[in-house]
RNA sequence: GGUACUCUGGCAGAACGGUUAUGCGUGAGCCUGCAAAGCUUAUACAAGGGGGUUCGACUCCCUCGGGUACCUCCA
């Protein structure tokens, strides 16, 4: 498998031979979690799911920033505590990623679990030099390490003429930031040079090195992180060890909404509590997947919806596989291996989603056709629903149980309708179809039989 | 201002130095008691502008222009 690595500007092969791992920036969780968090990590969940159905390991960690000025401005916002907004939002956290269908990762490091480790490194940096104590924190310097800017491919002589950069007079030089910050308001640890509480970076350098070891495989988070947080990281990481970090850095591009950024201060985030109430997950993922994760995606109710109309072919083959039961009469083992190399092809080049989608569905495609002129038997069936649930199950997409007391409901009431519709008498046969609609359950009649599909509840229909 | 990415048919969005992407939409039709869903078929002869390399460029190079992101917290 190949992956656009943004350090080296090249693509990377992946070495499939041994455990794969991968340090994920996960979300400051001082707020609700909004549809560009969920790209990120569905894009993320993707690439885990498809090399764990190759049956490679994945050491998946991803963190929660818990310790951060906005989770303590909103605590006294609140009137409470930092470690109550955090607890909070984690929970909104598992909440909302458990419903889009994404795999826990292996770990989820926080920030303030592991301050022991955060002291530790910071005083390998001091050991090394590069970090120094100052007035107001312990601060990394920028100039003692010379690559600095090779990720985000800034000259440090342009960044310092930039009149943005705060001045801190404590700092040696304007660039440098802060690994240590002292304080003595909550949250605070006691710390060799004194009070205080970490820098935003240091976590990741501190957590990754302590799961992953010094050198792993993926590195990845919103685009929106390669600097400084990423610039940082590895300045930060390759300092201390003095071997290279991670060996591929892989940025998903941001979500828009109507072609404007989306951001807290504009007001116009999606959180995706909302967007699952409204269209749910298999939609929220399609939306999410249906372009190159490097690039932009612009969030709009017309996109969302043209996802739904791909979603509900979807549900309309799954129902067409289940129910199949005429004569075998077409070869289907082509179309079958055709569209199950490409799906994977495109997911080896860089994670192509869309191409791998296109693939998913021209077999929904073949398969609603073969059903459309009465020619799924029962055994191709089985054939097809092995590589649909296998491209399914790796983009994540989640088709409800039907309860078996529900289906012998659902089934009287279509062999009554039948009965109706056979004396003509089509008014009661439509009340059947509208109680059924009533329970989400939509009727496929076909030449010979009527075969039903039950469709996830969604507001964005009604 | 700097850096990176990007600009493909009404919309979304791939691949590829020369061949129909695909999907949505739209038109027509099939199926149906009617719908819905599904299917069939038609439709877009597209590549931001201008140069160049080439027998040939959407694909490579240059340049101009638009967009997005980052340069401050951000997935």
């Amino acid at each position: 498998m190949k992956i656009q690595d943004n350090l080296s500007n090249l693509e990377q092969k992946l070495d499939t031979t041994k455990k794969i791992k991968i340090y994920l920036c996960g979300v400051t969780v001082y707020d609700e979690s909004h549809i560009g968090h969920a790209r990120t990590i569905i894009i993320f969940d993707v690439l885990r799911k498809y090399l764990e159905s190759k049956e490679i390991e994945i050491e998946l960690v991803q963190n929660f920033t818990d310790v951060d000025d906005k989770i303590i401005n909103r605590a006294n916002f609140e009137d409470t505590t930092a470690e109550k907004i955090s607890t909070r939002y984690i929970e909104n956290y598992y909440r909302d990623f458990d419903k889009l269908n994404v795999k826990r990762a292996t770990n989820y490091p926080k920030a303030t679990e592991h301050i022991e480790d955060i002291i530790k490194f910071i005083e390998k940096l001091i050991n090394n030099q590069i970090a120094y104590p100052s007035k107001n924190g312990v601060y990394f310097a920028v100039s003692k390490f010379p690559e600095y800017g090779k990720l985000s491919k800034k000259r440090i002589d342009e960044l310092e003429s930039g009149a943005r950069i705060e001045i801190d007079e404590s700092k040696k030089d304007p660039l440098d930031f802060a690994v240590w910050k002292f304080s003595e308001t909550e949250p605070t640890w006691e710390s060799p040079w004194g009070k205080g509480r970490p820098g935003w970076h240091i976590e990741c350098s501190a957590m990754s090195v302590k799961y992953l070891g010094e050198n792993f495989d993926i590195h990845g988070g919103g685009r929106d992180l390669i600097f400084p947080h990423h610039e940082n990281e590895i300045a930060q990481s390759e300092a201390c060890s003095n071997s290279p970090f991670a060996k591929v850095w892989m940025h998903v591009g941001m979500v828009t909404i109507n072609g404007d950024k989306m951001s807290k201060s504009a007001g116009n985030t999606k959180s995706i509590k909302f967007v699952l109430e409204k269209w749910g997950a298999n939609i929220i993922r399609l939306f999410c997947l249906s372009g190159h994760y490097s690039k932009v995606i612009d969030y709009s109710e017309e996109m969302l919806k043209e996802n739904l109309i791909k979603w509900r072919q979807v549900e309309t083959c799954y129902y067409e596989l289940v129910h199949a039961d005429s004569n075998d009469q077409e070869e289907v083992i082509q179309i079958i291996e055709k569209t199950g190399k490409e799906f994977d092809n495109a997911l080896e080049d860089d994670l192509n989603t869309h191409l791998a989608l296109s693939s998913f569905f021209q077999l929904t495609k073949e398969t609603n056709k073969l059903a459309a002129e009465g020619k799924l038997g029962k055994e191709n069936a089985q054939l097809i629903k092995k590589e649909f649930h296998r491209m399914k199950n790796i983009l994540g997409l989640h088709i409800p149980e039907i309860f078996e007391s529900e289906k012998q409901e659902i089934d009287n009431l279509i062999s009554n309708r039948e009965i109706f519709r056979k004396e003509k008498k089509f008014e009661d046969a439509d009340k059947i179809r509208d109680k059924l609609n009533e329970m989400n359950v939509e009727l496929i009649d076909h030449k010979e039989k009527t075969i039903w599909m039950k469709k996830e509840k969604i507001k964005a229909e009604n």
